[in-house]
RNA sequence: GCUCUCGUAGUUCAAUGGAUAGAAUAGAGGUUUCCUAAACCUUCGAUUCAGGUUCGACUCCUGACGAGAGCACCA
């Protein structure tokens, strides 16, 4: 319908002398200036040296002309826009496809390609914390909404098996003597241990960056099985979380796998004159630039976290080759991606271009910001948890208070921009009222409860118009392409809640069981719950049957 | 000090350069003989400040003020 409209403004704009201009046509906020808009005539204005209105006016009866019976209205309004209402029978048929096509929802725009996600991105040797919560729970989403543009979406998470902090854990371990370890609680309490050590004690230090050095070598078979069982026992604890959140990832790629590659090929960029030595270290100059200069190879001949991630650009490459790659991480890191970026430009450039960087907020907490070196952390399973004791008030049966539960914590992620932090209030956040996924939930389920009944012999009469809440459904499909095309979920779960408000004003003020229009109103609650269902879906976030 | 991000109702967030800046929550008042009141309805309340660009600015540009993050061997 879009494209339809869109091809007759085109060819109106044509007769009135203004070929090829460019305009948009938009879904004005308010329902009352109709189904689609257009700023044609303000956009024409100068070029035609008429004013807006005159040349609105002239754009009305061309386009009731080219739109025939598919629209009731077409007319001017405001500074000049031009206000397109759709006929009721367009709406009840879209409203159909919506109430009955898989398809419902379903763009095209990413057709044939293949875009490599990368996300959640917890270490093993750590516990998963809230950071890395909503880093998965948006990596979700956005995956969810490529996919629905028609990509192939292949996810992957990327870790820190090497590296300081394993040496801080391990140190810790070996020098309390633990030899086995059964949980991720306790390699992240031995972390914990280890980084107190090292900013305490001289020694300490010393002697886990020897521990660090060894642990890259990886020759000693006893240091080695210990740092093998506790990464697995970490990556466990992070799979069982991923089920319950309902994230799998195609790859698990690992910083030891990364760093012999990007120490080769940033040692090839020393040798062409990318990097340069410093200090015993090899560094990239940010600053020709205008970034900062960062240390890739440290004098101690250990790659850092920016070289590593050489090597993962190129291992992408080796394993998947995708047409795009995305990833997802604390807005913290941004200065430090550009100086990824800039270095992989002068390195692979055609790699480079098709990489970007979606950066995410801080959660904070109402105390100020968490850290894992002074374990005042609030886990992502602990979150999760405290959530799951809140739902579980209204509702006894565990996989319902689970669903409700991990639509609150997601919709409190989702709900905004990404880039933004969230304040966590355990009080605000923790609520599963209004603004949240249980509302959400809860609408979805009303509007079931009224399909359940059987309509065959129910009235058959229609409405004088449509519903508002026929006329929100039917924006559905524009909503899931804008947030695909701008990469960002959240525009789907503000109009998800649009619509569950607009919903549930249908339900409070019409009568559906019963009544005349019992046919038709099962229909446009059919395409409501399928709707929310899809948008749900596109969130990450569960349907419960009931609450 | 330099770089980046951000300043919207009391609070937490929206708003494709467009029309009367939307929600939620908090406050005030109301709705249940009817499909689930985790709901609905009414009401109060906001673009940090000063310039500029534009037919039109929360949005773009400049400056001031304020907040956050980053800035060489952590990730």
């Amino acid at each position: 319908m879009e494209d339809r409209i869109r091809t007759a403004i085109q060819e109106a704009l044509a007769e009135l002398g203004a070929r090829e201009a460019s305009f948009e046509v938009e879904w004005p906020t308010e329902l009352a200036h109709g189904d689609f808009a257009t700023n044609a005539a303000l956009a024409t204005s100068k070029r035609l040296g008429k004013p807006p209105r005159e040349i609105a006016d002239a754009l009305v009866p061309r386009l009731k002309e080219a739109l025939g019976d598919a629209v009731e209205r077409v007319e001017a309004a405001g500074p000049g826009f031009v206000n397109i209402t759709l006929a009721p029978a367009t709406i009840a048929s879209i409203i159909e496809t919506a109430a009955t096509s898989d398809a419902w929802g379903k763009g095209s725009a990413q057709e044939g390609r293949r875009v490599m996600v990368e996300y959640s991105c917890p270490n093993p040797f750590k516990e998963m914390h809230i950071g890395h919560l909503m880093s998965t729970v948006i990596g979700e989403a956005v995956s969810r909404v490529i996919e629905n543009g028609g990509a192939e979406v292949i996810r992957d998470s990327y870790g820190g098996d090497v590296g300081p902090h394993v040496a801080k854990a391990l140190w810790a371990l070996r020098r309390d003597g633990v030899t086995d370890v059964a949980s991720a609680t306790e390699v992240d309490a031995a972390y914990a241990r280890g980084a107190r050590a090292y900013e305490a004690s001289e020694e300490a230090k010393a002697e886990i960056d020897a521990l660090n050095q060894e642990i890259y070598r990886g020759e000693d078979p006893a240091l080695m099985d210990l740092w093998s069982t506790c990464r697995e026992v970490c990556l466990e604890a992070f799979r069982d979380l991923y089920r319950a959140l309902g994230t799998h990832f195609d790859y698990y790629l690992f910083e030891s796998e990364t760093a012999p590659i990007g120490m080769r090929v940033v040692g090839d960029g020393l040798a062409r004159g990318v990097f340069t030595e410093s200090e015993g270290a090899v560094i990239y100059d940010g600053e020709k630039k205008g970034l900062h200069t960062l240390v890739f190879i440290t004098s101690r001949g250990t790659p850092t976290y920016e070289a590593k991630d050489i090597g993962l650009a190129f291992l992408k490459e080796e394993k998947v080759a995708p047409d795009e790659s995305i990833i997802i991480t604390a807005a913290e890191q941004v200065g430090h991606f550009k100086v990824f970026l800039a270095a992989l430009e002068d390195i692979a450039p055609l790699v480079a271009r098709k990489t970007s960087h979606i950066p995410h907020g801080f959660m904070r907490l109402t105390t100020g910001k968490m850290s894992s070196r002074e374990g005042n952390t609030i886990t992502a399973k602990g979150l999760i948890e405290e959530v799951m004791e809140r739902a579980k008030e209204k509702n006894d049966d565990p996989l319902i208070a689970s669903a409700v539960a991990i639509a609150a914590v997601k919709y409190m992620v989702l709900r905004q921009a990404s880039g933004g932090d969230i304040v966590f209030d355990p009080e605000q956040s923790l609520s599963l009222d209004g603004d949240s996924g249980p509302y959400l939930q809860y609408a979805y389920v009303r509007a079931k409860k009224l399909l359940a009944y059987d309509a065959e012999s129910a009235g058959g009469k229609e409405p004088l118009a449509p519903y508002a809440v026929e006329r929100l459904i039917i924006r559905f499909p524009g909503v899931a392409a804008r947030a695909e095309r701008e990469r960002a979920p959240h525009h789907i779960a503000q109009y998800l809640t649009r619509l569950a408000g607009e919903w549930n004003s249908f339900y409070a003020n019409e009568q559906v069981l019963g009544s005349d229009e019992e046919a038709y109103k099962q229909r446009v609650a059919r395409a409501f719950a399928r709707t929310m269902e899809k948008g749900l879906a596109l969130l990450g976030i569960p349907v419960p049957e009931r609450m």
